[in-house]
RNA sequence: GGCCCCUUGGUCAAGCGGUCAAGACACCGCCCUUUCACGGCGGUAACGGGGGUUCGAGUCCCCCAGGGGUCACCA
Protein backbone atom coordinates (compact mmCIF):
# COMPACT_ATOMS: atom_id res chain seq x y z
CA UNK A 1 0.00 0.00 0.00
CA UNK A 2 1.44 3.28 -0.57
CA UNK A 3 0.55 6.47 1.73
CA UNK A 4 1.32 9.96 1.11
CA UNK A 5 3.48 11.56 3.23
CA UNK A 6 4.03 14.92 1.95
CA UNK A 7 1.53 17.17 0.19
CA UNK A 8 2.56 18.53 -2.98
CA UNK A 9 0.49 20.41 -5.48
CA UNK A 10 0.78 22.02 -8.56
CA UNK A 11 0.26 24.66 -11.19
CA UNK A 12 0.94 23.59 -14.86
CA UNK A 13 -0.24 25.90 -17.14
CA UNK A 14 0.88 26.04 -21.01
CA UNK A 15 2.68 29.07 -21.96
CA UNK A 16 0.46 29.34 -25.37
CA UNK A 17 -1.47 32.74 -23.65
CA UNK A 18 -2.09 34.59 -21.17
CA UNK A 19 -3.34 33.46 -17.56
CA UNK A 20 -6.72 33.84 -17.45
CA UNK A 21 -8.78 34.04 -14.70
CA UNK A 22 -9.89 30.41 -14.87
CA UNK A 23 -6.49 29.19 -14.58
CA UNK A 24 -5.40 31.94 -12.40
CA UNK A 25 -8.41 30.63 -10.00
CA UNK A 26 -7.15 27.10 -10.23
CA UNK A 27 -3.75 28.21 -9.24
CA UNK A 28 -5.71 29.89 -6.19
CA UNK A 29 -7.05 26.84 -5.22
CA UNK A 30 -4.03 24.39 -5.63
CA UNK A 31 -2.11 27.13 -3.60
CA UNK A 32 -4.91 27.89 -1.36
CA UNK A 33 -4.76 23.74 -0.10
CA UNK A 34 -1.06 23.72 0.08
CA UNK A 35 -1.21 26.67 2.41
CA UNK A 36 -3.97 25.06 4.22
CA UNK A 37 -2.30 21.83 5.29
CA UNK A 38 1.31 22.62 5.26
CA UNK A 39 1.87 21.40 1.59
CA UNK A 40 4.19 22.46 -1.42
CA UNK A 41 3.03 24.43 -3.83
CA UNK A 42 5.12 23.24 -7.52
CA UNK A 43 4.80 25.08 -10.70
CA UNK A 44 5.81 23.46 -14.28
CA UNK A 45 5.81 24.87 -17.47
CA UNK A 46 4.36 22.51 -20.07
CA UNK A 47 5.86 23.64 -23.22
CA UNK A 48 6.03 20.62 -25.17
CA UNK A 49 4.14 21.97 -28.11
CA UNK A 50 7.28 23.92 -29.65
CA UNK A 51 5.49 26.12 -32.17
CA UNK A 52 2.63 27.53 -29.64
CA UNK A 53 4.66 27.98 -26.76
CA UNK A 54 6.71 31.05 -26.72
CA UNK A 55 8.89 32.87 -23.41
CA UNK A 56 6.79 35.99 -23.92
CA UNK A 57 3.62 33.94 -22.62
CA UNK A 58 5.70 31.96 -19.87
CA UNK A 59 7.16 35.42 -18.58
CA UNK A 60 3.59 36.77 -18.21
CA UNK A 61 2.22 33.77 -16.66
CA UNK A 62 4.72 34.06 -14.10
CA UNK A 63 3.63 38.02 -13.58
CA UNK A 64 0.30 37.44 -13.17
CA UNK A 65 0.84 34.47 -10.60
CA UNK A 66 3.26 36.97 -8.28
CA UNK A 67 0.85 39.90 -8.91
CA UNK A 68 -1.45 37.64 -7.44
CA UNK A 69 0.54 37.02 -4.42
CA UNK A 70 0.56 33.10 -5.49
CA UNK A 71 4.42 32.55 -5.01
CA UNK A 72 5.21 28.83 -5.61
CA UNK A 73 7.62 26.93 -3.60
CA UNK A 74 9.34 24.84 -6.20
CA UNK A 75 9.58 26.15 -10.19
CA UNK A 76 10.72 28.55 -12.59
CA UNK A 77 13.19 30.99 -11.03
CA UNK A 78 12.76 29.24 -7.64
CA UNK A 79 14.15 25.84 -8.16
CA UNK A 80 13.73 22.46 -6.07
CA UNK A 81 14.56 18.84 -6.22
CA UNK A 82 12.50 17.96 -8.63
CA UNK A 83 13.51 20.16 -11.66
CA UNK A 84 13.86 20.98 -14.13
CA UNK A 85 9.99 22.47 -13.70
CA UNK A 86 9.55 22.70 -17.96
CA UNK A 87 8.66 20.00 -19.51
CA UNK A 88 11.24 21.08 -22.41
CA UNK A 89 13.80 20.72 -20.76
CA UNK A 90 12.40 17.27 -19.49
CA UNK A 91 12.97 15.35 -22.56
CA UNK A 92 15.69 12.90 -21.00
CA UNK A 93 13.43 11.86 -18.20
CA UNK A 94 10.30 10.95 -20.90
CA UNK A 95 12.67 8.83 -22.59
CA UNK A 96 13.33 6.83 -20.04
CA UNK A 97 10.13 5.66 -19.25
CA UNK A 98 9.10 5.33 -23.19
CA UNK A 99 11.92 2.88 -23.38
CA UNK A 100 10.88 1.26 -20.42
CA UNK A 101 7.44 0.69 -21.53
CA UNK A 102 8.57 -0.07 -25.28
CA UNK A 103 11.20 -2.70 -23.30
CA UNK A 104 8.17 -4.44 -21.49
CA UNK A 105 6.21 -4.46 -24.47
CA UNK A 106 3.64 -2.15 -23.24
CA UNK A 107 3.84 0.24 -26.15
CA UNK A 108 5.17 -0.01 -29.39
CA UNK A 109 6.03 2.07 -32.10
CA UNK A 110 3.04 3.23 -34.57
CA UNK A 111 4.40 4.00 -38.92
CA UNK A 112 0.69 4.95 -39.42
CA UNK A 113 0.69 8.34 -41.03
CA UNK A 114 -1.67 11.46 -39.66
CA UNK A 115 -3.42 11.43 -43.19
CA UNK A 116 -3.85 7.56 -43.33
CA UNK A 117 -5.12 8.19 -39.44
CA UNK A 118 -7.40 11.08 -40.70
CA UNK A 119 -9.02 9.16 -43.22
CA UNK A 120 -10.07 5.99 -40.95
CA UNK A 121 -10.94 8.75 -38.27
CA UNK A 122 -13.39 10.46 -41.23
CA UNK A 123 -14.65 6.98 -42.53
CA UNK A 124 -15.67 5.98 -38.89
CA UNK A 125 -17.68 9.83 -38.42
CA UNK A 126 -19.48 8.85 -41.74
CA UNK A 127 -20.72 5.47 -40.68
CA UNK A 128 -21.33 7.16 -37.53
CA UNK A 129 -18.98 4.71 -35.50
CA UNK A 130 -16.76 5.46 -32.77
CA UNK A 131 -13.09 5.95 -33.86
CA UNK A 132 -10.57 3.93 -32.10
CA UNK A 133 -7.19 3.49 -33.93
CA UNK A 134 -7.34 0.07 -35.53
CA UNK A 135 -3.94 -1.18 -33.60
CA UNK A 136 -2.26 -2.56 -36.84
CA UNK A 137 1.19 -1.75 -35.57
CA UNK A 138 0.63 -3.46 -32.43
CA UNK A 139 1.23 -6.45 -34.77
CA UNK A 140 4.66 -5.63 -36.66
CA UNK A 141 7.03 -7.92 -37.04
CA UNK A 142 10.13 -6.92 -35.39
CA UNK A 143 11.72 -7.36 -38.38
CA UNK A 144 9.84 -4.97 -40.17
CA UNK A 145 9.37 -2.77 -37.29
CA UNK A 146 13.28 -2.60 -37.59
CA UNK A 147 13.34 -2.30 -41.38
CA UNK A 148 10.99 0.99 -41.30
CA UNK A 149 12.82 2.18 -37.94
CA UNK A 150 16.07 2.35 -39.89
CA UNK A 151 14.66 3.61 -43.31
CA UNK A 152 13.82 6.45 -40.99
CA UNK A 153 10.21 6.44 -41.21
CA UNK A 154 8.65 8.64 -39.34
CA UNK A 155 6.99 6.73 -35.86
CA UNK A 156 4.87 7.92 -32.71
CA UNK A 157 4.52 5.33 -29.79
CA UNK A 158 1.25 3.98 -28.53
CA UNK A 159 0.94 2.74 -25.18
CA UNK A 160 -0.92 -0.19 -25.31
CA UNK A 161 -4.62 0.60 -23.67
CA UNK A 162 -6.64 -2.11 -21.92
CA UNK A 163 -9.92 -2.75 -23.54
CA UNK A 164 -11.90 -4.43 -20.88
CA UNK A 165 -13.10 -3.31 -17.60
CA UNK A 166 -13.38 0.26 -15.95
CA UNK A 167 -11.24 2.86 -14.64
CA UNK A 168 -12.54 4.81 -11.24
CA UNK A 169 -11.26 8.41 -11.01
CA UNK A 170 -10.85 9.45 -7.02
CA UNK A 171 -11.70 12.39 -7.48
CA UNK A 172 -12.22 14.88 -4.31
CA UNK A 173 -14.63 17.29 -5.54
CA UNK A 174 -17.05 15.01 -7.55
CA UNK A 175 -16.69 11.87 -6.19
CA UNK A 176 -15.78 8.31 -8.15
CA UNK A 177 -16.10 9.05 -11.63
CA UNK A 178 -16.20 5.88 -13.74
CA UNK A 179 -14.72 5.43 -16.97
CA UNK A 180 -14.58 2.51 -19.39
CA UNK A 181 -11.64 1.34 -20.66
CA UNK A 182 -13.69 -0.23 -23.83
CA UNK A 183 -14.12 3.21 -24.92
CA UNK A 184 -10.31 3.89 -24.69
CA UNK A 185 -7.70 3.12 -27.53
CA UNK A 186 -4.00 2.86 -27.74
CA UNK A 187 -2.99 6.33 -27.73
CA UNK A 188 -0.04 8.33 -28.76
CA UNK A 189 2.29 8.91 -25.93
CA UNK A 190 5.25 10.19 -28.45
CA UNK A 191 4.89 12.54 -31.22
CA UNK A 192 6.84 11.72 -34.36
CA UNK A 193 9.10 14.39 -33.56
CA UNK A 194 10.45 12.69 -30.26
CA UNK A 195 8.11 14.48 -28.05
CA UNK A 196 5.85 13.25 -25.48
CA UNK A 197 1.66 14.07 -25.40
CA UNK A 198 0.60 15.98 -22.91
CA UNK A 199 -1.07 13.00 -21.11
CA UNK A 200 2.10 10.97 -20.88
CA UNK A 201 4.08 13.91 -20.27
CA UNK A 202 2.01 15.00 -17.23
CA UNK A 203 1.58 11.67 -15.54
CA UNK A 204 5.24 11.42 -15.62
CA UNK A 205 5.84 14.23 -14.29
CA UNK A 206 3.57 14.47 -11.32
CA UNK A 207 4.62 11.03 -10.51
CA UNK A 208 8.41 12.46 -10.63
CA UNK A 209 7.31 15.56 -9.00
CA UNK A 210 5.56 13.45 -5.82
CA UNK A 211 2.42 15.54 -7.00
CA UNK A 212 -0.22 14.22 -4.05
CA UNK A 213 -2.76 15.82 -5.42
CA UNK A 214 -3.48 16.80 -9.28
CA UNK A 215 -6.63 20.01 -8.79
CA UNK A 216 -6.94 20.93 -11.78
CA UNK A 217 -9.45 22.58 -14.49
CA UNK A 218 -12.63 20.21 -15.42
CA UNK A 219 -11.44 20.17 -18.74
CA UNK A 220 -9.23 17.46 -17.75
CA UNK A 221 -11.76 15.31 -16.47
CA UNK A 222 -12.04 13.13 -19.40
CA UNK A 223 -8.37 12.87 -19.89
CA UNK A 224 -7.72 11.63 -16.57
CA UNK A 225 -8.02 8.00 -17.67
CA UNK A 226 -5.32 8.23 -20.07
CA UNK A 227 -3.28 9.50 -17.53
CA UNK A 228 -3.93 6.37 -15.21
CA UNK A 229 -3.63 3.95 -17.41
CA UNK A 230 0.39 5.54 -17.60
CA UNK A 231 0.42 5.38 -14.22
CA UNK A 232 -0.86 1.69 -14.09
CA UNK A 233 1.34 0.55 -17.29
CA UNK A 234 4.63 2.50 -15.48
CA UNK A 235 3.80 1.13 -12.39
CA UNK A 236 3.49 4.33 -10.41
CA UNK A 237 0.86 5.29 -7.65
CA UNK A 238 -2.20 6.94 -8.63
CA UNK A 239 -2.72 10.85 -6.82
CA UNK A 240 -5.96 11.91 -5.36
CA UNK A 241 -7.53 14.35 -7.90
CA UNK A 242 -9.59 17.19 -8.17
CA UNK A 243 -11.24 18.94 -11.20
CA UNK A 244 -12.93 22.40 -10.69
CA UNK A 245 -15.95 23.62 -12.63
CA UNK A 246 -15.10 26.14 -15.64
CA UNK A 247 -15.22 29.64 -15.20
CA UNK A 248 -17.88 30.73 -17.60
CA UNK A 249 -18.61 34.07 -19.84
CA UNK A 250 -22.06 35.69 -19.11
CA UNK A 251 -23.17 33.93 -22.60
CA UNK A 252 -22.60 30.46 -21.15
CA UNK A 253 -19.99 29.75 -23.89
CA UNK A 254 -16.39 29.14 -22.65
CA UNK A 255 -14.34 32.57 -21.92
CA UNK A 256 -12.28 34.11 -24.94
CA UNK A 257 -11.13 37.03 -26.22
CA UNK A 258 -13.82 38.51 -27.29
CA UNK A 259 -15.15 38.35 -23.68
CA UNK A 260 -14.03 41.42 -22.91
CA UNK A 261 -10.26 41.24 -20.24
CA UNK A 262 -10.32 37.62 -18.92
CA UNK A 263 -6.68 37.33 -18.43
CA UNK A 264 -4.89 38.77 -15.27
CA UNK A 265 -3.16 41.27 -16.62
CA UNK A 266 -6.02 42.91 -18.23
CA UNK A 267 -7.43 43.46 -14.91
CA UNK A 268 -4.37 44.59 -13.70
CA UNK A 269 -4.02 47.28 -16.58
CA UNK A 270 -7.72 48.23 -15.52
CA UNK A 271 -7.17 48.71 -12.52
CA UNK A 272 -8.07 45.67 -10.35
CA UNK A 273 -6.52 45.31 -7.44
CA UNK A 274 -5.34 41.54 -6.92
CA UNK A 275 -6.65 41.10 -3.69
CA UNK A 276 -9.94 41.91 -5.16
CA UNK A 277 -9.49 39.94 -7.92
CA UNK A 278 -7.96 36.93 -5.46
CA UNK A 279 -11.05 37.45 -2.79
CA UNK A 280 -13.87 37.42 -6.17
CA UNK A 281 -12.32 34.37 -7.50
CA UNK A 282 -12.42 32.49 -4.44
CA UNK A 283 -16.05 33.18 -4.10
CA UNK A 284 -16.68 32.26 -7.61
CA UNK A 285 -16.78 28.28 -7.00
CA UNK A 286 -15.81 28.59 -3.50
CA UNK A 287 -17.98 28.77 0.07
CA UNK A 288 -16.82 28.12 3.34
CA UNK A 289 -20.14 27.66 4.45
CA UNK A 290 -19.93 31.28 6.61
CA UNK A 291 -21.98 34.23 4.95
CA UNK A 292 -18.63 36.34 4.61
CA UNK A 293 -18.01 38.37 1.76
CA UNK A 294 -14.66 39.67 1.82
CA UNK A 295 -11.84 37.17 2.82
CA UNK A 296 -8.33 37.82 4.30
CA UNK A 297 -6.24 36.07 2.58
CA UNK A 298 -5.01 33.90 5.80
CA UNK A 299 -8.69 33.70 6.88
CA UNK A 300 -9.31 32.10 3.21
CA UNK A 301 -6.20 29.74 3.78
CA UNK A 302 -7.59 28.89 7.27
CA UNK A 303 -10.91 27.96 5.86
CA UNK A 304 -10.12 26.59 2.79
CA UNK A 305 -11.38 22.89 1.99
CA UNK A 306 -11.60 21.06 -1.77
CA UNK A 307 -15.00 19.87 -0.78
CA UNK A 308 -16.42 23.28 -0.13
CA UNK A 309 -15.53 23.97 -4.14
CA UNK A 310 -18.49 24.00 -6.56
CA UNK A 311 -19.25 21.08 -9.16
CA UNK A 312 -20.96 23.21 -11.16
CA UNK A 313 -19.43 25.66 -13.72
CA UNK A 314 -19.68 29.57 -12.79
CA UNK A 315 -20.47 32.35 -15.12
CA UNK A 316 -18.28 35.30 -13.69
CA UNK A 317 -19.61 39.00 -13.54
CA UNK A 318 -17.62 41.93 -13.80
CA UNK A 319 -19.81 43.53 -11.98
CA UNK A 320 -19.87 42.22 -9.15
CA UNK A 321 -15.71 41.85 -8.97
CA UNK A 322 -15.58 45.75 -9.81
CA UNK A 323 -18.04 46.39 -6.53
CA UNK A 324 -15.90 43.90 -4.52
CA UNK A 325 -12.49 46.45 -6.14
CA UNK A 326 -14.51 49.68 -4.85
CA UNK A 327 -14.20 47.97 -1.47
CA UNK A 328 -10.65 47.49 -1.61
CA UNK A 329 -9.58 50.41 -3.16
CA UNK A 330 -11.66 52.95 -0.41
CA UNK A 331 -9.94 50.97 2.10
CA UNK A 332 -6.28 50.77 0.77
CA UNK A 333 -3.71 53.10 2.34
CA UNK A 334 -3.49 56.11 0.09
CA UNK A 335 0.13 56.01 0.34
CA UNK A 336 -0.13 52.37 -1.68
CA UNK A 337 -2.50 54.10 -4.33
CA UNK A 338 -0.36 56.99 -4.86
CA UNK A 339 2.31 53.99 -5.71
CA UNK A 340 0.04 52.98 -8.04
CA UNK A 341 -0.89 55.73 -9.65
CA UNK A 342 2.09 57.29 -9.73
CA UNK A 343 3.07 55.93 -13.59
CA UNK A 344 0.23 57.33 -15.78
CA UNK A 345 0.41 60.10 -13.53
CA UNK A 346 3.28 61.58 -14.39
CA UNK A 347 2.60 60.73 -18.10
CA UNK A 348 -0.24 62.81 -17.77
CA UNK A 349 1.40 65.56 -15.99
CA UNK A 350 -0.51 65.31 -12.76
CA UNK A 351 1.77 64.16 -10.64
CA UNK A 352 5.89 66.27 -10.56
CA UNK A 353 8.19 66.56 -7.65
CA UNK A 354 6.77 69.53 -6.50
CA UNK A 355 2.88 68.69 -5.46
CA UNK A 356 3.18 64.90 -4.14
CA UNK A 357 1.31 66.38 -1.07
CA UNK A 358 -1.44 67.83 -3.34
CA UNK A 359 -1.68 64.69 -5.22
CA UNK A 360 -2.38 62.70 -1.80
CA UNK A 361 -5.09 65.00 -0.89
CA UNK A 362 -6.76 64.44 -3.96
CA UNK A 363 -6.31 60.78 -3.79
CA UNK A 364 -7.55 60.97 -0.41
CA UNK A 365 -10.89 62.67 -1.72
CA UNK A 366 -11.40 60.53 -4.60
CA UNK A 367 -10.48 57.29 -3.98
CA UNK A 368 -13.53 55.76 -1.88
CA UNK A 369 -15.10 56.89 -5.23
CA UNK A 370 -13.53 55.17 -7.42
CA UNK A 371 -14.12 51.12 -8.45
CA UNK A 372 -11.09 51.13 -10.09
CA UNK A 373 -7.64 52.28 -10.62
CA UNK A 374 -8.43 53.46 -14.04
CA UNK A 375 -11.55 55.56 -12.38
CA UNK A 376 -9.20 57.89 -10.82
CA UNK A 377 -7.88 59.28 -14.21
CA UNK A 378 -12.00 60.22 -15.24
CA UNK A 379 -12.69 61.32 -12.00
CA UNK A 380 -9.81 63.95 -10.53
CA UNK A 381 -9.11 65.44 -13.96
CA UNK A 382 -10.29 68.83 -13.01
CA UNK A 383 -7.41 68.78 -9.89
CA UNK A 384 -5.04 69.03 -12.15
CA UNK A 385 -6.11 70.51 -15.54
CA UNK A 386 -7.58 74.01 -16.50
CA UNK A 387 -11.91 73.76 -16.93
CA UNK A 388 -12.05 73.10 -20.32
CA UNK A 389 -16.35 72.93 -20.57
CA UNK A 390 -19.01 72.56 -17.91
CA UNK A 391 -21.34 69.75 -17.80
CA UNK A 392 -24.26 70.72 -20.53
CA UNK A 393 -27.11 70.20 -17.94
CA UNK A 394 -25.41 71.71 -15.30
CA UNK A 395 -24.59 74.90 -17.16
CA UNK A 396 -28.24 75.27 -17.53
CA UNK A 397 -29.26 74.77 -14.54
CA UNK A 398 -27.20 76.85 -12.91
CA UNK A 399 -25.45 79.19 -15.27
CA UNK A 400 -28.21 80.43 -17.35
CA UNK A 401 -30.79 82.41 -15.44
CA UNK A 402 -30.82 86.01 -13.85
CA UNK A 403 -28.85 85.67 -10.90
CA UNK A 404 -26.29 83.38 -12.56
CA UNK A 405 -23.91 86.62 -12.56
CA UNK A 406 -24.77 87.94 -8.76
CA UNK A 407 -24.55 84.41 -7.50
CA UNK A 408 -20.99 83.78 -8.78
CA UNK A 409 -19.68 87.17 -7.89
CA UNK A 410 -20.98 86.38 -4.38
CA UNK A 411 -19.04 83.75 -4.90
CA UNK A 412 -15.95 85.48 -5.22
CA UNK A 413 -16.52 87.17 -2.09
CA UNK A 414 -16.93 84.74 0.11
CA UNK A 415 -14.30 83.09 -0.94
CA UNK A 416 -11.48 85.63 -0.90
CA UNK A 417 -12.99 87.08 2.54
CA UNK A 418 -12.68 83.57 4.20
CA UNK A 419 -9.63 83.67 6.47
CA UNK A 420 -8.84 80.42 7.03
CA UNK A 421 -9.62 78.17 4.24
CA UNK A 422 -10.42 74.71 5.94
CA UNK A 423 -13.61 72.80 4.84
CA UNK A 424 -15.33 74.02 8.19
CA UNK A 425 -14.86 77.48 7.64
CA UNK A 426 -15.53 77.97 4.13
CA UNK A 427 -19.06 75.97 4.59
CA UNK A 428 -19.89 77.81 7.99
CA UNK A 429 -19.30 80.91 5.46
CA UNK A 430 -21.51 79.55 2.66
CA UNK A 431 -24.43 78.59 4.68
CA UNK A 432 -23.82 82.04 6.51
CA UNK A 433 -24.29 83.75 3.39
CA UNK A 434 -27.00 81.81 2.38
CA UNK A 435 -29.11 82.98 4.80
CA UNK A 436 -28.53 86.31 4.99
CA UNK A 437 -29.26 86.12 1.00
CA UNK A 438 -32.41 84.30 2.04
CA UNK A 439 -31.30 81.28 -0.10
CA UNK A 440 -30.72 77.83 0.30
CA UNK A 441 -27.30 76.69 0.14
CA UNK A 442 -27.55 74.55 -2.19
CA UNK A 443 -28.39 77.38 -4.90
CA UNK A 444 -24.88 78.60 -3.85
CA UNK A 445 -22.91 75.11 -3.37
CA UNK A 446 -24.07 73.87 -7.18
CA UNK A 447 -22.67 76.86 -9.15
CA UNK A 448 -19.82 76.69 -7.25
CA UNK A 449 -19.23 73.12 -8.23
CA UNK A 450 -19.99 72.94 -11.76
CA UNK A 451 -17.09 76.58 -12.03
CA UNK A 452 -14.41 74.48 -9.97
CA UNK A 453 -14.80 71.21 -11.52
CA UNK A 454 -16.79 71.53 -14.55
CA UNK A 455 -19.25 68.98 -13.06
CA UNK A 456 -22.03 68.26 -11.27
CA UNK A 457 -20.86 65.58 -8.99
CA UNK A 458 -17.68 65.74 -7.34
CA UNK A 459 -16.39 65.26 -3.78
CA UNK A 460 -17.88 66.81 -0.69
CA UNK A 461 -17.39 70.68 -2.03
CA UNK A 462 -15.91 71.81 1.06
CA UNK A 463 -13.34 69.59 1.39
CA UNK A 464 -12.27 69.78 -2.75
CA UNK A 465 -12.05 73.73 -2.12
CA UNK A 466 -9.40 73.37 0.69
CA UNK A 467 -7.62 70.85 -1.48
CA UNK A 468 -7.92 73.22 -4.33
CA UNK A 469 -6.72 76.02 -2.88
CA UNK A 470 -7.99 79.82 -2.66
CA UNK A 471 -6.00 80.63 -5.23
CA UNK A 472 -7.54 77.90 -7.78
CA UNK A 473 -11.08 78.71 -6.32
CA UNK A 474 -11.04 82.41 -7.38
CA UNK A 475 -9.58 81.85 -10.64
CA UNK A 476 -12.03 79.13 -11.89
CA UNK A 477 -14.85 81.65 -10.17
CA UNK A 478 -13.98 84.24 -12.03
CA UNK A 479 -13.80 81.89 -15.38
CA UNK A 480 -17.34 80.67 -14.48
CA UNK A 481 -18.11 84.44 -14.58
CA UNK A 482 -16.74 85.07 -17.90
CA UNK A 483 -18.18 81.50 -19.56
CA UNK A 484 -21.61 83.33 -18.44
CA UNK A 485 -20.69 86.73 -19.44
CA UNK A 486 -20.34 85.17 -23.11
CA UNK A 487 -23.34 83.11 -22.48
CA UNK A 488 -25.75 86.06 -21.75
CA UNK A 489 -24.33 88.13 -24.50
CA UNK A 490 -25.13 85.12 -27.04
CA UNK A 491 -28.82 84.90 -25.60
C1' G B 1 -22.83 11.63 -32.19
C1' G B 2 -20.16 8.49 -27.94
C1' C B 3 -18.41 9.26 -23.05
C1' C B 4 -18.08 12.41 -18.66
C1' C B 5 -19.58 16.49 -15.47
C1' C B 6 -23.28 19.94 -14.00
C1' U B 7 -28.63 22.06 -12.96
C1' U B 8 -31.57 26.80 -6.14
C1' G B 9 -33.62 34.15 -8.30
C1' G B 10 -30.36 37.67 -14.14
C1' U B 11 -25.26 36.31 -11.61
C1' C B 12 -22.39 34.11 -7.29
C1' A B 13 -24.18 31.13 -3.54
C1' A B 14 -26.11 28.82 1.66
C1' G B 15 -28.91 24.48 2.27
C1' C B 16 -26.87 18.29 3.23
C1' G B 17 -35.22 14.63 4.72
C1' G B 18 -39.24 18.76 8.27
C1' U B 19 -36.62 26.46 7.01
C1' C B 20 -42.18 31.57 5.80
C1' A B 21 -35.80 28.40 0.86
C1' A B 22 -30.01 32.50 3.92
C1' G B 23 -26.71 36.19 2.20
C1' A B 24 -24.01 39.07 -1.72
C1' C B 25 -23.88 41.61 -6.75
C1' A B 26 -27.33 43.78 -10.11
C1' C B 27 -32.23 46.10 -10.34
C1' C B 28 -36.40 49.15 -8.02
C1' G B 29 -38.22 52.26 -3.98
C1' C B 30 -37.32 55.13 0.56
C1' C B 31 -33.86 57.44 4.19
C1' C B 32 -29.18 60.11 4.94
C1' U B 33 -27.29 64.34 2.04
C1' U B 34 -24.49 70.22 -1.16
C1' U B 35 -23.97 66.53 -5.89
C1' C B 36 -21.89 61.61 -6.73
C1' A B 37 -20.42 57.51 -4.20
C1' C B 38 -20.69 55.18 0.71
C1' G B 39 -24.06 53.71 4.39
C1' G B 40 -29.11 52.37 6.37
C1' C B 41 -34.09 50.38 5.53
C1' G B 42 -37.47 47.88 2.33
C1' G B 43 -38.91 45.43 -2.34
C1' U B 44 -39.03 42.35 -7.11
C1' A B 45 -36.93 37.58 -8.14
C1' A B 46 -35.19 30.68 -7.55
C1' C B 47 -35.28 24.76 -6.22
C1' G B 48 -35.28 22.81 -15.13
C1' G B 49 -39.41 18.88 -16.15
C1' G B 50 -41.54 14.05 -15.06
C1' G B 51 -41.72 9.75 -12.24
C1' G B 52 -40.62 7.18 -7.78
C1' U B 53 -38.84 6.30 -2.15
C1' U B 54 -40.86 8.57 2.41
C1' C B 55 -45.69 10.56 7.15
C1' G B 56 -42.70 14.42 4.78
C1' A B 57 -37.96 15.92 -0.80
C1' G B 58 -34.33 21.61 -3.19
C1' U B 59 -32.07 17.67 -0.34
C1' C B 60 -32.23 10.19 -1.85
C1' C B 61 -33.19 7.00 -6.65
C1' C B 62 -34.64 6.69 -11.99
C1' C B 63 -35.90 8.94 -16.72
C1' C B 64 -35.99 13.26 -19.77
C1' A B 65 -34.46 18.09 -21.07
C1' G B 66 -30.89 21.95 -21.01
C1' G B 67 -25.85 23.72 -20.29
C1' G B 68 -20.69 22.58 -20.19
C1' G B 69 -16.43 19.49 -21.09
C1' U B 70 -13.90 15.82 -23.94
C1' C B 71 -13.10 12.61 -27.95
C1' A B 72 -5.66 15.55 -32.11
C1' C B 73 1.36 13.44 -33.50
C1' C B 74 -2.80 20.86 -28.59
C1' A B 75 -2.21 21.20 -23.75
Amino acid sequence: MFYLTDIRVRFAPSPTGTLHIGGARTALFNWLFAKSIGGVFVLRLEDTDLLRSTEDSAQGILEGLKWLGLEWDEGPGKGGNYGPYQQSKRLHIYNEYLEKLLAENKAYYCFCSPDELKIERDNAMQAKRDYKYSGKCKCLSDSKKAELLSAGKPAVIRIKAPDEGKLIVQDLIRGNVEFSNSLLDDFIIAKSDGWPTYNFAVAVDDYCMKISHVIRAEEHLSNTPKQMIVYNALGFPLPLFAHVSMILAPDRSKLSKRHGATSVQEFRDLGYLPEALLNYLALLGWSSGEDIDFWAIDDMIKQFKLAGVSRSPAIYDIGKLTWMNGHYLAEENTEKVMVLLENEAKIRGWLNDNNREYFVKVIRLVQNRCKTLLEFFNMADYFFEEVSSYDEKGAKKYFNHENSLKILNDLNEIIKDTGEFKADSIENDFRHRAETLNMKAGDLIHPTRLSLSGRTSTPGLFELMEVMGKEMCIKRINNAIDYVHKLNLSN
